[in-house]
DNA sequence: TAACTTTTAGTAAGTACTTACAGAAAGGTA
DNA sequence: TACCTTTCTGTAAGTACTTACTAAAAGTTA
């Protein structure tokens, strides 16, 4: 059992190299509950659009506070999906874009966002069957 | 700036069928939680390689108790998303397996960890980067 | 009889996520 | 001078998520 983790084409070190999201302690998981958390898949979506404000984000995303927005595009920026310009003028303007990096994330996060939307009436179709 | 949010070829109530999860009050927002919870992502992505017992599951998932894993399998199960068979034997045998709609949402959820996976050596230098 | 098996419920306790609200910054307007 | 603008940051308070632990079911094995 234990020898069967190891596949044929994956050295040990490319293993380690790649991340494992099963694995309890991988940096991978801190980066996955950054893109699923509750309002990044939301931003990610909504950036992917183009360049938006802060004002414009919480104004498209129904629900998330002045905090949350805040805290959640800190994390997109720390892991370098997002890019955060500041421009230094009274009142603040600062613009919100993706990165390459952020682009691919946030074409993954849509097409999952994208295929709820559309499945959405068989989803409540089956929660209605079990019910 | 308000008749914008009509595009020509969907009809107001195509719109209303189709979900959307920029709407603070769409069912299509919990459905997303779900899928995208803590253990929900790796729940999906470990039904896509076939039926496991409840305690397969536990074990290849790193990290999950017991309770959150049982809490995990009920809101799949209810979205229609996992098939949960019981086997009345004792000591309890039970099987977790995708259903058709599940394999669509796992096929989704498994890309984006995928690429998590794979570009983590890229994040993990974008954090350098910026720190 | 005591202990072990597997899956899940229930409880209390702890941690993390979210919200609501007040405040700051510095220039333009009334 | 009083107030408005935008983008945040603290603070306190509330809610939700997670864990650890106890317990049940009913046969099989020691």
């Amino acid at each position: 059992m234990a020898n069967q983790e190891l596949r044929q084409d994956e050295s040990l070190s490319a293993l380690m190299e790649r991340g494992n999201v099963f694995a309890a302690q991988c940096p991978s998981r801190e980066v996955l509950k950054h893109v699923t958390s509750r309002w990044g898949v939301l931003v990610l979506v909504a950036l992917l659009g183009g360049t938006h404000r802060f004002s414009d984000l919480r104004r498209k995303i129904g629900g998330v506070s002045e905090r949350m927005l805040a805290q959640t595009l800190q994390w997109l920026e720390q892991d370098g999906f997002v890019l955060r310009t500041s421009y230094p003028v009274v009142p603040p303007h600062v613009e919100y874009s993706l990165t390459p990096l952020g682009q691919e994330v946030g074409l993954r996060v849509e097409a999952l966002a994208d295929w709820i939307q559309e499945k959405l009436p068989n989803i409540l179709a089956a929660q209605q069957a079990d019910a």
